[in-house]
DNA sequence: CCCAATTAGACAGAACGTCTGTCGATATAT
DNA sequence: ATATATCGACAGACGTTCTGTCTAATTGGG
């Protein structure tokens, strides 16, 4: 029997990249449930990550993130609901709601951010801190200049 | 108003990986379906990645993809009814079935490695193709680190 | 050889996150 | 002042995954 039993010689990188995502994102959640926080789901980071510290719409928070308002909602209604963002009416806008983080949202964002930092690091434990700090200097300029191409195509 | 409009100032290693990877993915899935396989979609690829030559039984399958046999089975049989696999009963085992490439999924599996590879290429373009051999084989030994601490904890 | 335990898959039901399409209310611009 | 654009709400759908339960088939220990 040959050797042949590996489905794909050489891994796409859609896949590396994939295995690194995902595993980052299962040790996240599964340590920001044991801190306190259960009920964030991955889908609301796309929140997490792109609201301002005043507060923001809805469709703003959906254009940066780059889905649609209804999905937004959705995410911000569901962490409403769990007391991590306060939904108010926009006093400039009487279309708008402004969506705001609470206390408890603030604490998650933070847990969420050093979190992140330490799974970084446990990755760099196992790929060496110097060779980490490399991938996500790469990972940056790509993320910037993938950036740009999109901006110059709107 | 100050100039605090990034709502994170480092991005999360998450962030960068999602981005990096949901861009290859769109892309390599937008020219699939150009090239002729408008009905393979991304969840489809944790089949195509892990099946053998000679086809795989489901269960063998799931294991690979890490899934349940369930969501492997709903994903062989929408490629069976597409026409991309074959689903025969294993002649060694009476219970188990196997799926197996046709050759149209042959065909698919080899133009996905391809488009893979020339996004690669595109990613080169934009960071430098040595920063980018350089990024992949980062990638490539967290994944084996990775891979080898989960075989352990079994 | 037989019975118990395991394995392969099928089926039903659910949850989640996303989408489209339509709608009313409000702002904005000509 | 009216036409157009925007904000969000609602209803409905789809794709992908999960759990839980079931039958059929295989395997191993006594």
């Amino acid at each position: 029997m040959e050797p042949t039993n590996i489905p794909l010689q050489r891994r796409t990188l859609g896949g590396l990249l994939r295995l690194a995502e995902e595993t980052a994102r299962t040790r996240v959640y599964a340590r920001l449930a044991e801190a306190g926080f259960p009920d964030i789901r991955p889908a609301h980071s796309s929140l997490f990550r792109n609201i301002f510290a005043g507060g923001s719409r809805v469709s703003e928070l959906a254009d940066r993130a780059q889905m649609t308002k209804q999905s937004m909602a959705y995410l911000a209604d569901s962490l409403a609901a769990a007391g991590y963002v306060t939904l108010e009416p926009d006093p400039t806008d009487g279309r708008a709601k402004l969506v705001r983080l609470s206390e408890k949202g603030l604490l998650a964002q933070e847990a969420m951010v050093r979190l992140s930092a330490a799974i970084e690091r446990e990755f760099g434990e196992l790929i060496g801190q110097k060779e980490m700090a490399d991938l996500r200097r790469s990972l940056e300029r790509l993320a910037d200049r993938l950036g740009a191409l999109r901006q110059s195509q709107i």
